[in-house]
DNA sequence: CTATTCCCTACGGAATTTCTAGGAAAAACA
DNA sequence: TGTTTTTCCTAGAAATTCCGTAGGGAATAG
């Protein structure tokens, strides 16, 4: 499961993907939008800040915007800068390894073996999607979406 | 990540699922093969016991086996007991749906689309592996790597 | 009737998660 | 210059979850 953390950056980050990259939004501004906790929000930002998604401006006028094209930020690696390892157990992580305590011989370990397929049907998902393809799949759901309705009528 | 809760019930798990059905295993047995605390892998047992995955005898002679076939036994079932839902966010859980409080429109949550996605290859994975299939799996490994070895000779 | 083994409840400590408070630093503007 | 706006930063409060352990009850075998 992932944090309210991750969510939260996942959310802004969408909300800023729509909007023009070079248009800055005051971090009030995200957390009305999305019912968000703007403290907290603020930390979210701050560390997306510090790890190169997004980039600010302080002061009047100031905000956050993505740092890079909405194609070039994965959910993968979002979901690894707020939570850490993708996979479902340390010891089958590309990113995160570590060796479990107890486990006496790893490479005999029948359950490290079907987690490292689940971690990487994850990293597959979540790497292969960015912002971009979100924001595109969404705009094409909502016009078939409108498409039959407006047929139906 | 899974907890170790739900790590240790597999390893238990994958012990029994290796042992002769009607040859009960006691707590203190798995714990040591395994290097579990004791005392917690009794309550993970027990709660395993009271989900229908293992059985139980009392006494002397007594101790623990698998309640049914292990090729009728699947992680994804085991997971969800231990730590419930599989999917990364519970609005797109099959069995533990839950609505986010802050989303407005759920259809429309391009986030929801993508860890819809995730969660169903996390299924595909750990509902389409059994404990028959994952003993299996490490059997056909270990016979590799042994005629390989052999073979170096 | 004694030893063994699982069953059950409760709880304690540690870590993590989810925020919030309060103010410093930068930037814009008057 | 100084006032306002906005992000940056540290610290920590409150709640929850996680990882076990203690201690004894209930069934079973011999």
């Amino acid at each position: 499961m992932l944090s309210q953390k991750c969510k939260y950056a996942l959310q802004a980050l969408m909300v800023l993907a729509k909007e023009n990259s070079d248009n800055l939004l005051l971090v009030s501004e995200i957390a009305e939008r999305e019912n968000l906790p703007k403290k907290f929000l603020e930390a979210i930002l701050l560390e997306l800040n510090r790890n190169g998604i997004v980039r600010s401006r302080r002061g009047r006028g100031g905000g956050y915007a993505l740092a890079k094209p909405a194609d070039l930020i994965t959910f993968g690696q979002v979901v690894r800068i707020m939570d850490g390892a993708l996979a479902p157990l340390a010891c089958v992580s590309v990113n995160y390894y570590r060796r479990c305590d107890e486990c006496k011989d790893e490479q005999a370990c029948e359950i490290r073996r079907v987690m490292r397929r689940v971690r990487d049907a994850i990293a597959n998902e979540l790497d292969g999607t960015s912002l971009a393809k979100a924001v595109a799949e969404g705009k094409a759901v909502a016009a078939t979406l409108a498409a039959a309705s407006s047929a139906a009528e």
